[in-house]
DNA sequence: AGATGTGAATGAGTTCACAGCT
DNA sequence: AGCTGTGAACTCATTCACATCT
C-alpha cells in the first residue's frame, strides 16, 4: 500500500501506542509478536492493530506475526519521529515547568529547549535543563533553535495574544494546554489538551 | 427527550465545551445566545451544538436561541458538575505537582483534598492547599475524603501497583497520565490522558 | 423572519470473516 | 496450522435540509 496516504488523528494515537508497547517488548527482550499477543498484553483489539499496521505497508509475516525492531523502526520514520524536534514552552508556571521537566518531553526526538514567559521575575531562572527567557525572544528563539513545534500553558485569558505571537514567529505546530478555543491560523496546527475535560467526563460516569 | 439516555464521550467533551464558551458569554453579560453565534465565536458547528443540546431536552426557543444561564445551568447537573467531586492525585512529581496547583482541578464542584507519594521524602510537604500523605494512608484519606476520582501522575513503572492500590481503595474513576495501559477492572472507569502522544501527532504532520 | 429540533443522507471508524501466504 | 491483510458488514458520528414553532 502506498506511503502517501494520510493517517486520520485517531489511527495515530493508537500507532504511537503500539510504538510504545514496542519499546516496552524490545526492553523485555521479545524480537517477534502477533496482533493477538499484542492485543492480549496491551488490552487492545488484535483486527485493529492489524487495519492500523497494514497503511504502513505489508510487513507482517503471516503465519508468524510481526518482527518487533523491524515494527517500531518502520512506525518511528513514519510518524516522522527520525529527525529532532525541539520544542518550546510558552508559559512557565505549574504546567509549563512541569512539561518542562516531564520525561515524555525529553525522549527520543523531542527536547525543550527553551521555556518563556513575560514575568521579569521569572526570566532567567533555571527550570530543569532550560533557562526561562522572555516572551519578547520568541522570535529570535524560534529561529536560532529552530522549534516548529511549541506548548501554550498560559492562563486562559492570555491564551489568543500568545498564540497570535507563536504563529508570527513561525511556529508550525501548537500543543493547547489553555481551556480556549484558538482562532484557526492557516498553516498552523493546533492540538487542543484540556485537562479540565477530562475530570468532567470522569464526573460525568459517577452520577448514579 | 428523555434524560436516561447516556451520552457517549465525545458529545459529553464538547458539552464541557459548550459548558465553558456559556460561562465566558455569562462573564461578558450576554444572556441569550443562538447556535451560530455560539459557533461563531468559538469555531464549532451550529449543527453539531443543535444535534448536542437536543440529547439534554427541548430548551431553546425558536426563532431566537438559548436562554444563556438556563442551557448552563441545565448543562452542569447534565454533567454531574452539580455535587462536590474530592480527588486525590498519586504521585507528586512535576507533573502531580502541577496537577494540585491547577486551577482548572480547584475550581467549581472539583477539589483536589490530598496528594499521596511513597518518598518518604515528600510526606509532609505542603503543595498549594494541600498536605502530601504516604501511600500506605490511600484507604484510609479515600474513605475521610470521599474522593471517588484519582489522577495518576506516576512513572510508567509504577502505574500498574499503583492503580490496584487505588482500585482497592475503592476509587471509581481514575485520570491515568502514566503512558501506559492500565489492566481494566470492572466498576472502574480509566480516562487516559498522554501527553506524550500530543507531541507525536503534531511532529507527524510536520513531515513534508 | 428566524432559530430550533430532527429525520434522512452521508461519512468515518470498527469489527467480522475469510482468502491467501508462510 | 496459523497469522496477516482486506473487502464487506456494521456501528457510530457528523452534516444536511427542512418542518415546526415563537
Amino acid at each position: 500500500m502506498a506511503d502517501a496516504v494520510d493517517l486520520s488523528p485517531l489511527t495515530l494515537n493508537r500507532l504511537s501506542l503500539y510504538l510504545r508497547c514496542l519499546g516496552d517488548l524490545e526492553e523485555r527482550g521479545v524480537s517477534r509478536v502477533s496482533s493477538h499477543e499484542l492485543a492480549r498484553r496491551y488490552h487492545l483489539s488484535a483486527a485493529q492493530i492489524r487495519k492500523d499496521l497494514a497503511q504502513l505497508g505489508e510487513f507482517g509475516i503471516r503465519g508468524v506475526g510481526y518482527d518487533v525492531r523491524h515494527l517500531a523502526a518502520r512506525l518511528h520514520s513514519r510518524l516522522g519521529l527520525d529527525r529532532r524536534h525541539p520544542v518550546l514552552i510558552v508559559g512557565m508556571g505549574n504546567l509549563g515547568s512541569a512539561l518542562a521537566r516531564y520525561p515524555g518531553f525529553n525522549q527520543g526526538c523531542f527536547e525543550v529547549v527553551a521555556g518563556i514567559d513575560n514575568d521579569p521575575q521569572k526570566v532567567g531562572r533555571k527550570i530543569g535543563a532550560i533557562t526561562v527567557r522572555s516572551t519578547r525572544d520568541l522570535r529570535r528563539l524560534a529561529r536560532e533553535t529552530g522549534a516548529e513545534i511549541a506548548c501554550l500553558a498560559v492562563p486562559a485569558e492570555a491564551a489568543a495574544e500568545n498564540f497570535l505571537a507563536l504563529c508570527e514567529a513561525g511556529i508550525k505546530s501548537v500543543l493547547n494546554f489553555a481551556p480556549v478555543r484558538l482562532e484557526p491560523r492557516r498553516g498552523v496546527r493546533v492540538k487542543n489538551v484540556d485537562l479540565r475535560t477530562g475530570l468532567e467526563e470522569l464526573a460525568y460516569f459517577l452520577r448514579e
